[in-house]
RNA sequence: UGAGCUAUGGUGUAAUGGUAGCACAACAGAUUCUGAAUCUGUUUGUCUUGGUUCGAGUCCAGGUAGCUCAACCA
């Protein structure tokens, strides 16, 4: 076999196992909890898994890891499948659940407590912990650490047999309640659950523990690489020594590597599941939600996903990637390939005085500059049209190169037209802008080859489609909102402009604009059509991303 | 003297004892019928102190800082 170069440290573990003949393959594997949606962070692990195995000729299993049946639910199983699907993975028939080894991992446990490996242990709640001791001083061993196989096994099957209620007792695996590692303390292996699983119903009353099903589970399905997070590190040992403990061959081996933390971007579930049941956010999928789901609905393509979760890298070091990255990457893609669509969002009317109503003309634009295969398109132009507000100044700043009274400006593929005089209501809010046209100008060009600085884009008022857009920004102020000030909490920091709703003005073609397609809004961002919003058959466009803004930027400073 | 892990520009990641590179971000200019894109250029880095070596980001030792671990969660 011809043996690619690695590009990060968990293919060089593999590279140097194939080339000793540890391993003649490379079988990984996704694991997913299904106590809630997958989000950006899902889709580092998810693309580490596929992609690697897919490197070196392997491939990767789906596996639920559902050992808690009181916080698991189907709802997150289907909506697991439907987004690893839609990144682009392909598990084939290989789809598990840590539920279907249920009777195989009960039988390690009978096998360790035969081996005098584990034992039931009868301490309640805050004695457990009491015996375990802390990170400084050692544990003391449990006054049932002691009991002779036989009653351990007698007492495990009438656990099994739901003798017991829950915390009355527990199985611990016997190992060194002095060790350094906590996790090596007699740590628990099965505990008493009276709950119904999703899958395995009420057939089961005692569940494994997680460090328990893993190794386990790996091993049945012949997973070589167990790659997970860092967190999981101080378990690697008790992982090894429960493979060890059992005497099984061919062993996996655990390896971690460093979750993806976002500027401004919550990564917790468990803060992602308060967003929704305090309905900060329209639910799981709401755009500003980190989740795939939502970044689904924003206009996110699975392309662009896999392309960020690639250019990010893998290591073991902690880090905050910039959200910006996310941003580039959604970006690069659409402008190659967005179709472009001239929209007005904060209209203003303008209105050209030396057009005689009642007249149209059509004007033809490239529906993308960086792509020309993808044609022109017509548009009318008439007498009155939309204009987006901040493209009118009474009075602009050094620079400003838009409309401003007696200054000329391009209107996108049509005319120069300059400004004449403006009306203002009492307030002195403009009602409508008047100017004039150069009708040698028509197409965006003077003959006399004056230049005009600044185009802007335009919408037909007779012609145009109403409809809403949403922009949206952060959902949190702070760059990193897992890390809040002491006498703060992380909801003090959310941002209340996450979400802007427009009453906007789009060109007629948007009209027609289905689920699939994407949009350059131009000069605004990219945008596509909200998925649950259109199933009530609503015209409500989200920007997923805006376009990069210097002027902004230099306003700002 | 609890254990384990980590440390490269603002951010992320390469360099596997031999010229510190790439991307994002930032900045400047060119260009532009999108203040976008594109093009050109610029700024900024090996945590620290020793040691080994002809040569150290890389190996060794000591510091420092950060992260993780005391659920019958995963």
């Amino acid at each position: 076999m011809n043996i690619p170069e690695p590009s990060n440290f968990i293919q060089e573990i593999i590279v140097d196992d194939l080339k000793t003949g540890k391993r003649n393959a490379v079988h990984t594997r996704f694991p997913p909890e299904p106590n809630g949606y997958l989000h950006i962070g899902h889709a580092k692990s998810i693309c580490l898994n596929f992609s690697t195995a897919a490197k070196f000729g392997g491939k990767t299993n789906l596996r639920f890891d559902d050992t808690n049946p009181s916080k698991e639910e189907i709802e997150y199983v289907d909506s697991i499948r439907e987004d690893v699907r839609w990144l682009g993975f392909d598990w084939e028939e290989r789809e598990y659940f840590a539920s279907d080894y249920y009777d195989q991992i009960y039988d390690f446990a009978e096998q360790l407590i035969l081996k005098g490996k584990a034992y039931i242990c009868e301490l309640k709640g805050d004695a457990v912990s009491e015996y375990r001791g802390t990170l400084t001083e050692a544990g003391k061993p449990s006054p049932w650490r002691d009991r002779p196989v036989s009653e351990n096994l007698d007492l495990f099957r009438r656990m099994k047999a739901g003798e017991f209620e829950e915390g009355a007792c527990f199985l611990r695996a016997k190992i060194d309640m002095a060790h350094p590692n906590m996790n090596m303390r007699d740590p628990a292996v099965y505990r008493i659950k009276k709950a119904s699983h999703h899958r395995t119903g009420d057939k089961w009353c005692i569940y494994p523990m997680y460090d328990f099903a893993h190794p386990i589970s790996d091993w049945i399905e012949n997973i070589t690489h167990s790659i997970c997070t860092l967190e999981f590190e101080a378990h690697r040992p008790l992982y090894d020594w429960f493979l060890q403990a059992l005497e099984l061959k061919n062993c996996p081996q655990q390896i971690e590597f460093a979750r993806l933390n976002l500027t401004y971007t919550m990564m917790s579930k468990r803060r992602l599941l308060e967003l929704v049941q305090n309905k900060v956010v329209m639910g799981w999928s709401d755009p500003r939600m980190p989740t795939i789901s939502g970044l689904r609905r924003r206009g996110y393509s699975p392309s662009s996903i896999r392309e960020f979760c690639d250019r990010i890298g893998i290591s073991k070091a902690d880090s905050m990637v910039d959200i910006n990255l996310l941003y580039f990457c959604i970006r690069e893609e659409l402008n190659a390939s967005a179709q472009r669509a001239m929209a007005v969002l904060n209209p203003v009317k303008v209105v050209i005085d030396n057009w005689e109503e009642g007249r149209f003309d059509e004007i033809e634009v490239e529906n993308n500059p960086e792509n020309p295969a993808q044609g022109n398109r017509k548009i009318l132009f008439g007498r009155e049209i939309y204009i987006e507000r901040d493209d009118f100044m009474e009075n602009p700043p050094k620079k400003y190169f838009r409309l401003h009274p007696d200054g000329e400006v391009r209107l996108k593929g049509a005319y120069f037209i300059k400004c004449v005089r403006v009306d203002k209501d009492d307030q002195g809010n403009i009602l409508e802008i008047h100017c004039t046209y150069d009708p040698a100008s028509r197409g965006g060009e003077s003959p006399d080859g004056r230049k005009v600085k600044g185009t802007i884009q335009w919408v037909s008022v007779p012609h145009a489609v109403s409809a809403e857009v949403r922009l949206f920004d952060h959902l949190f102020t702070l760059e990193n909102p897992a890390d809040v000030p002491e006498d703060k909490v992380w909801s003090d920091y959310l941002n209340p402009n996450s979400m802007i709703k427009c009453e906007a003005k789009l060109e007629p073609m948007m009209g027609k604009a289905t689920l699939a397609d994407r949009y350059q809004f131009m000069r605004l961002g990219y945008f596509c059509l909200d998925s649950e919003e259109n199933k009530q058959g609503k015209l409500v466009f989200n920007r997923t991303v805006e376009l990069k803004d210097s002027w902004g930027k230099m306003q700002a400073k």
